[in-house]
DNA sequence: GTCTATACTACGATAGAC
DNA sequence: GTCTATCGTAGTATAGAC
């Protein structure tokens, strides 16, 4: 399938050097197909970017027990959402271990940044669903019923797990290694894990008190 | 002074719109110049954006009471590292809140992703000194005296500061807001403020258990 | 030092053969 | 549907006037 193959290019190539980055050209030409066939299929360079955005969406809801963690919203029980919140930091974590987890990764910050309609794409697929579960799971786990205060709360998880990603040029350089390997990452998990336990924690007392 | 000028806008540009989706032509017609006094100044595009790199470094550095921080590095009182760490975290925070604070976020979270010389420069002033100095305080306020793991720390805690900006359209769907006002940066700055302690706090813990 | 002119290159889009 | 060939339009770089 040509249009995959030049799905899987794009993203990867979008996701490193930008959409002004990118050359139409270089993506054709790495899928082993003619420029023009770009224009045919996506109608053009922007085209081709939105279906990218589309792809990584489609791939970031797809392939993955998502749905069972998401179920785990309709429990009213604090451990059991503990637990749900812990399974999504995990698998994010196990993703990026992959290598080519880079290219998705990228695409995502890069509209992060300056959000485009490809963000709106992305956000409306698994990752505005992955969101708000877990300001939900949050509200379950600590008692808390300010959703405002959960919002905040999730932000600062997410950004714990997205930091590998985001200031991995920091981090190689804090961590003194050339790449994030397995093995790092998995320690780091361990730190994030003790964190949202320690958060949780927090979080109740917080309630308790202002009782 | 046209060379600063030049920089201001060189950094604005490029943080927006990357290396190669900003345009020589329309940095110099904003500055007011002629683009050929880029090549005359900076040898070129790719001279303009190390010197944007170098000027970002520099901003980075100044105007703040960084030093008086990593003084306290030298410290070896758990309370006052802790509060260092504080401030450390309050400090950029709060240089969020201000509007062009954009432009040199934009332009280091570009550089965090696909690294070139110009993260060299930027990592080599003020923001490795911080990140060091991070991981130091870590240390010292907690009494672990594994550096590893000290720095796992330290990025969970850069993670939760990042995420404003490198999720910035995220944390906007989700706190269903425009744009990060003051007011909900303050908020997010005390539930920050409460995750680092109890990190912290679990920290100690888990020296205290495992000796 | 700064600007105007121009040269050169790479890009995206398009038309048309097959 | 896919490719080749071509066009127009950015972009950077350079040379030379002032």
């Amino acid at each position: 399938m040509v249009q995959r193959r030049l799905l899987e290019i794009a993203v990867e190539q979008f996701g490193q050097r930008g959409l002004e980055g990118a050359s139409t050209r270089d993506i054709a030409a790495a899928a082993g197909t003619a420029m023009s066939s770009i224009t045919y299929h996506y109608g053009g360079k922007d085209g081709l970017y939105l279906a990218a955005a589309d792809f990584v969406a489609d791939q970031l809801g797809a392939d993955d027990d998502s749905e069972a963690i998401e179920e785990q919203t309709a429990t009213d029980d604090p451990a059991t959402a503990r637990a749900a919140i812990h399974a999504i930091v995990v698998r994010f974590l196990d993703r990026i271990k992959q290598r080519d987890a880079d290219s998705w990764a990228l695409f995502i910050m890069r509209e992060q940044m300056n959000p485009t309609e490809a963000f709106e794409r992305i956000y409306a697929g698994a990752m505005g669903r992955q969101s708000r579960a877990m300001v939900q799971l949050i509200c379950i786990a600590t008692g808390v019923k300010d959703g405002y205060a959960a919002r905040l709360a999730a932000i600062s998880l997410i950004g714990q797990v997205l930091v590998v990603k985001a200031a991995r040029a920091t981090c190689r350089r804090l961590l003194e290694c050339d790449q994030l390997n397995p093995a790092i990452i998995d320690d780091y998990a361990a730190r994030v894990a003790a964190n949202i336990d320690a958060i949780l924690d927090r979080m109740i007392a917080e309630r308790q008190e202002q009782a």
